[in-house]
DNA sequence: TATGAATGAGGCTTCATTCAT
DNA sequence: AATGAATGAAGCCTCATTCAT
């Protein structure tokens, strides 16, 4: 093996070792809750040394916002594998949208939680402000679409952003629904309840026909 | 002043103490972050020393616990009023249900943190519990009503409490979006924005009109 | 005991137990160095638990400035005592001052080493800012005193601060040569050898005869 | 080139960049001060791997007190540049050594703080016994050239050490009085203080006249 | 030989809770 | 009952040193 590729290999193992940590970290936060979980017990679900977390991450802090920034991005490539496709079929992009929101509710309670804790701190304002900016061009592409779906008439038309948020808020409501001790116990048929959920999601900015209530 | 005036005055001003505390921590636990309040700040705040916090809460945790049932009991009042009046309007209830929550965002978005810190934990469990009973009976209440809609023909045909965490997801989803730092940027239009929400909650689970889309 | 009484005692007991942490670690820092004591080594030999030391101070930096702010409000000490005397002799300050800063030649040793470690630090600037100002004043009295003789024409016609600065140097130096392992090898006869920087120190500003070398 | 010169070549660059080493290290303990320089930092300041510094030497004390052998190896220097020269003149001996301990005063401070913090260390024993050998070899020209004065008149007749020693005190004080931000804002006159300072060092054994004060 | 990832002991600090007065 | 000094477990982070490649 050349010179050149054991210092690759050297970079692909400390990226994958990243990564590892990245996912170890969110599993714990999500089972046991960001505050009782401590570096040294990511360090030991990973199997290393706590001081080699310090290696990849400043702080504690910084991990959190490498998780909700790598959400972030995630979502991202959601958009663009649609942007990809012929198919710039704006139903289905919310469809997308709706599903990857729901798809792993724990995950995004989880950074539901952080957002209120990291975003008033001043630690890390550069990662703060990079999170900011990769939601920001997430909004740009739905909003885009759902300018197209007013100017089409389909829905109301009031500023694209309604739209957005009106769904952003009904998919963040589900999401705390599902994680609810409480309220869990009350909802005997789950899928029926989140498909009509999401029903409403689909309908909820429609054009009013004149006979609605 | 008799002994006894004296005794019960006594336990008056124990009461109003506790009162103040609560009232005091929630204030603090909503402007600093639960987790950057400490007790001493608390007792600081009341202006009594740390240690009489103890007399009345066995741990910070019962603190927090408390405060969450004070919201249940309050949201309880609600129904209680509308119960004692004759009207027992369906619509007059959703709206005073809506405006209960939406009224102090910042304080829901607080006992929505505390409710996954805490329901986790066993350091209270029988308080959990009382928590969990007033919010049953809220709930019960609620679909009670709901109920009565559905046989009128105004609402859809699905079990009572569908309609109900329909709209608790939707108000909860708008709490969080009125606090994030990030989202509040593109609302330039607030008033306007929450109306739409709110005419959304009123109309979502709406009997359809078989031409809707 | 009165409640007053109580009280007093015990804002008196805390002033000692204060005075005693400070005693404790000037100790350990002197005979360990400041870098390998640690809080916990402090609240050891103190008798106490390690969060207590925290009540008192709020950093170990801290500690180490008001150990040196101590000093220097003992050196006014010395002025305030010759001022209250009717006899204000300056050789006598002179002398006072010498075997004031030569008495205890490992404190202000370890005062010479914080020095260069906490006046560049940004924790605690307002304590720094005291400190000087207490040295400042020192500074103040001496001078005064030069410039008398100066103007009696005892002393060389340079700016007064020449003078005292002349002096606290050969002590400072003659206070490191005491702490020099490798000098203290070689010097047989302490006693003669510091009256000889004694007399020099008391010599070395005096106006030169025309006739001296 | 021969294989020779290649090892040769190899050894040289060896230690050059030990040289490298120290002097960037030296550089960044004046600078940031010796505890906050990581021997991360020192390899980077280098352009080198952090482990090849301990291929140089075994820690990072070893580092520190073969910056202070060099510091005295390259004050031997003087005296052999004197010994090597006809000219023996001990005035210019006492000025050379004083300028050579004035001129880099940041340098000479940060060795007075290494002395206290390594002496007492166990770490390097022979490095420090080395270090006080050239010291001590030192110090023998030194008490020699001076033995010469006191014989010829020219001071006092005390042990030579006397002499020595007080002339290092007095350069010690004036170094410390060169860095200390405190007293550094009292002196305006920085030439004129230091001359005068220059002028009693050279005075200041010196065989008195019986009509001296 | 050069490297730099990995390590983990150890330091500082916080704060909920206890308890003697 | 009220107090607040005392406690110490527990957390975060640093960095000199090692060692496999």
């Amino acid at each position: 093996m050349s010179d050149l590729q054991k210092v690759s290999q050297k970079t692909l193992d400390f990226r994958r070792r990243e990564e590892d940590i990245l996912q170890r970290a969110q599993e714990l936060f999500i089972s046991h809750g960001e505050d009782k979980v401590t570096v040294e017990m990511i360090a030991d679900a990973v199997g290393i040394g706590k001081g080699t977390i310090y290696k990849h991450f400043e702080t504690k802090d910084e991990i959190c916002l490498r998780l909700m920034i790598r959400y972030e991005e995630e979502l991202a490539q959601v958009f663009i594998r649609l942007v990809d496709g012929e198919d710039k079929d704006s139903a289905r992009l919310a469809k997308d949208y709706f599903s990857f929101r729901m798809n792993d509710p724990e995950r995004y309670a989880l950074f539901d939680r952080l957002e209120h804790k990291l975003t008033n701190t001043t630690s890390c304002p550069e990662l703060v402000k990079n999170l900011h900016e990769i939601r920001a061009s997430n909004m740009d592409q739905l909003t885009a679409i759902v300018e197209t779906r007013i100017s089409e008439g389909k829905l109301q038309d009031v500023p694209a952003y309604f739209h957005v948020f009106a769904a952003w808020a009904l998919a963040h409501g589900a999401v705390a629904l599902y994680h609810s001790k409480f309220y869990q116990e009350f909802i005997d048929d789950k899928d029926g309840f989140f498909d009509f959920l999401a029903e409403i999601g689909i309908r909820m900015g429609n054009k009013r026909n004149k006979d609605d209530d």
